[in-house]
DNA sequence: ACGTAATCGAGACGGTACGTCGGGTCTTAGA
DNA sequence: TCTAAGACCCGACGTACCGTCTCGATTACGT
């Protein structure tokens, strides 16, 4: 029992630094392309390169830190009892999450990151989709044990189908996703004919 | 009217010089993060930058130009009698063309390049991937014609699928798409009830 | 009146800490340039930088604090009743104190300090450089009293040869001061014809 | 005979980069250590940085370079018949070089660079001082040959006098050699009782 | 065959950002 | 009240690539 902390010596981390580096990281890359480097960064912030590099090995990791907190915090998956309605919901709320243009900016900056070096991609795996999927796989086996699932399809394909479809909605189309195309995903992933 | 070439004078574009960049580029990029700077292709082509510069914008439009080629060649979309055979046969011909792990790095580092550069993005999306887009949609359209569509999905939410699986599991997961990937995907947009 | 000291309150500063400062500093500088930093210093001594700029303003005000003391301490102007037997002695002493090299590495960086820092080179003048010339300048004025002293060259001028070579041969040459040198020497400014 | 300059290929290097880099380095310099860095040079000189690391290893080669051409092109060593008069000579003309407290900035600020990094430092001898004390040893060499030469001294020990007056003088304090000093130099050293 | 023109490799140029180092200041916990 | 630890802002370091600009050396076409 417990979660004694150490208690070290020395200056405490800012937390305002902290907050600062983050909303400058996020701006910068949703105002498309404007100055997204370290430095660029720092600058913004008021803060220094060195306290940058003490808290983040890259700056796709100070974009995943921001990322992943908003996602967690705005997307549920509650239980609306029939599988159909639960996915609707769960597509409803992550196209609305995304409709701000600076929220698609990140996430497509990090991912191109993430592409580019292969640590960053271990934690943009790790810590943001391994994590979008297992909220949507509890949908899924809530509807296995219901009974209420199509036996169409595997629950890993049905994770593929509907991330792959929001990814390359944002990485190679300009088409924003709306409620018709959250209705044609949910009605052809839940269909029981 | 015709199709003259103008015949401009002086030394001619050296097919060499073209070949060597492009397989250095591809290779670079195949190898992992190895290097793929401009100066690098140009250094392992044995070719000066300037000549690079001359006929390419970015470093991306290089992969452009040959992952372009070998597409277009490597798949067809010929009538197999039925849509989930067409569908069938499309999926298992482009899940072998993107089995070797250079052309997956190659594609991976040209849609990272692409998110960063919106003029690449453009000639991306033109030259790259509405064509992939447009041979699937004749496979769906021909199915449409013969009556043979089911009538749960648009065409385009189709592409969307299909190219969405492809990418994501190209992009955000390690697992290699296969025939069981290939036959769960068309059976899902293929079953009629 | 009185000679009480002040008696401050808290803790008082401790011995321990500035003798392992000044060591510290002088070992590492000795080492010819090995991490010669306020950092490296207060890393080698176990003392926290802090405790470095609560008592010297710069580094070269710790090498020039240890260097002083040494000079002080070990080179005297004893009278032995000629002009030329005291310049000899002073000489020799002098070239012995600079015989090991660590204090000839100190000596060079201090003056390159000072040289790049106009307070501490003040400070390097008043507490240092003219303290060892008032000391040469004794034996000069014994010298006149006792009508020793030959008249071609005023005693400032001999102050500025003593100092000049000792300093030259240090900054700008590899040769060590010897026996030899000082008897040239010192038998050129006392020679009487 | 020959002499055939190699002609190597690609483009030559710029004679004007070069003379803006070493007059901003001289000019920051003279200004009192006036942000004498890399990157004030750079930014005076409107010159890259790496322009700069092409060609000198470090910022005192650059001051090394444009010092050993202006001593090189204003003193001399011609004969004036007798030593006194050669030497007066020489000293006279240094003296002058060394009025304008640009040039003793610029000395200085080499020195103390050379004692911090030990292949400037050789450098420095082999390229600056080396051959001030060559040009010095010409005028002895020719005294010796005329018999004109004082016996006391060996003509290493006149060059180490020389400079080191004018060094520690520069170094350690703040005054200015002039005619009266060079006279009593000369004297002390030219004299034959 | 000769000149004009475009290409090629080489490599220097002005720049921007990188990731690191050290400086000097400030904050915390412990002695 | 001092100390060691350590985070903070700042400025410069030396390097890597960027995209551009000469160079001399090859081609090739059109007189």
């Amino acid at each position: 029992m417990s979660g004694e902390e150490p208690r070290r010596r020395g200056r405490r981390r800012s937390e305002e630094s902290r907050q600062a580096i983050l909303t400058a990281a996020f701006d910068l890359v949703a105002e498309e392309g404007q100055d997204f480097t370290i430095e660029g960064i720092a600058a913004r912030a008021g803060v220094s390169k060195q306290t940058i590099y003490r808290w983040w090995p890259t700056k796709g990791d100070i974009l995943l830190e921001s990322l992943a907190e908003q996602a967690e915090a705005r997307i549920s998956t509650s239980d609306r009892d029939s599988y159909l309605q639960d996915l609707r919901h769960f597509l409803d709320q992550t196209f609305t999450v995304l409709r701000p243009p600076g929220v698609r900016s990140a996430l497509r900056s990090l991912m191109a990151e993430a592409q580019q070096n292969p640590e960053l991609l271990l934690r943009f795996r790790e810590e943001f989709l391994e994590r979008r999927r297992a909220s949507l796989l509890q949908i899924v086996s809530r509807a296995e044990v219901r009974g209420d699932l199509p036996p169409r399809v595997r629950s890993e394909l049905v994770a593929d189908i509907v991330f792959g479809v929001i990814w390359y909605r944002m990485l190679a189309t300009d088409r924003l996703l709306d409620g018709a195309d959250a209705g044609s995903l949910a009605g052809l992933l839940a269909s029981h004919e």
